[in-house]
DNA sequence: GACAGCATGTAATGAGTTACATGATTAA
DNA sequence: TTAATCATGTAACTCATTACATGCTGTC
């Protein structure tokens, strides 16, 4: 069956920008789409997608062969990055977090105490890899060591964001952990930090009514 | 076709969860999980996925009426909240982050420089109404009138995090929209701020230096 | 008594993941 | 030369979303 019709998803304009900025096996762009926090995808989703990009003329596919195995490189075709240029354009939707672990804590009397804690040690232990990673990667632009030097002033913009949050997760599971230290093993027992709701309000408040920048 | 062994997903454990609090309605459900932000599901999900938990014996479907039209309440059962215990003691993955607008951010140069500030005013947009949102339901609190108090202890601990994460994605944007508007309007052409590369990287590294708390 | 919005789902479709298979390359 | 791991996909399946349908309820 044709896939001519198909609609572009947001996966396929990830794919299509990284063929903006060069051509790509199908295991680079893996490896890409994996480094690039913001839209994860399974592999075997990257290797398939980029055919419906080149039904659509947005993407050419050149076959070459690494001994006796064939592989794929793709490219954006003019017509791709007119399509690319456009929906960069559109306002993109805003952030979906799933997070597991917060989850876990959220229904946590149901569980034991001891669960509790395991899932704030899972969420520092996410942290710490995640952070660790980054400060590689930085360290290697420092250096002069990072891909795409070029594109190093974008790269900057997301990477900080990202580097944010991975620093967020941490320090929200500390503070969480300190928390907790302090809860009876019935934790539908525990008291609620009643400052701490107070200055989460108050953040809250003053950011909304802080002048707009 | 029988769902009789089906597997459970996080979505199920999700509406376990709910239901171990108390009885809920299909449409309470839907409401419910669209508040809880570690696990934003379509509707209809919502909708379909009790129906695998009663199959399996953790849940009860009870069959009310509103007038002529039929509903259907779910309850928890004892081998339910058994499940539900076993899951939450297992540590869960770490957050999964899907994020379009930081991602349109990232191939920024193959738009315009208008796209790129579009999606940051988007990402403010979107954090200005989430911290508005959680303003109101803290001020409930606060004032005695908000849900389940008997559960805020643990509330409080992921509503810390869903805050922090709000007001993280509109500080960063408001940070971003400052720095590229001192770029020229050939995006290519932008110069990486490496005083915020620099001041990154030492903050990741000021992190997983830090003594363990 | 009609219209808007709340409530309660089902059906169709498609996006995405897990599991699998196997060739090429490198290290021991 | 074998084992491990990198590289390159395909197939089967399921999770999830979008679109639709329709009854109920309050209000003008």
């Amino acid at each position: 069956m044709s896939r001519r019709l198909a609609k572009l998803t947001t996966t396929s304009y990830a794919l299509l920008g990284l063929m903006a900025i060069r051509p790509w096996t199908g295991y680079e762009l893996a490896k890409q789409m994996d480094r690039n926090r913001a839209w994860p995808r399974a592999s075997s989703k990257v290797y398939e997608e980029p055919k419906k990009l080149v039904d659509q003329g947005l993407a050419r596919a050149s076959r070459e062969m690494t001994g006796e195995r064939p592989r794929t490189v793709y490219s954006i075709t003019p017509k791709g990055r007119r399509a690319l240029a456009r929906w960069l354009d559109q306002p993109g939707a805003g952030p979906v977090l799933e997070f597991e672990q917060i989850l876990k804590v959220f229904f946590a009397e149901h569980g034991s105490k001891q669960g509790l804690l395991t899932n704030l040690h899972a969420a520092k232990a996410w942290s710490r890899q995640r952070v660790e990673e980054n400060v590689a990667i930085g360290q290697a632009y420092l250096e002069g060591r990072g891909p795409f030097p070029e594109r190093l002033a974008v790269i900057l913009l997301t990477a900080t964001f990202m580097s944010d949050f991975a620093r967020l997760v941490g320090q929200w599971a500390d503070w969480a952990e300190s928390v907790v230290a302090g809860w009876p093993s019935d934790l539908s027992k525990a008291e609620p930090e009643m400052t701490a709701l107070t200055a989460l309000v108050d953040k809250d408040r003053a950011y909304v009514e802080a002048p707009r920048p």
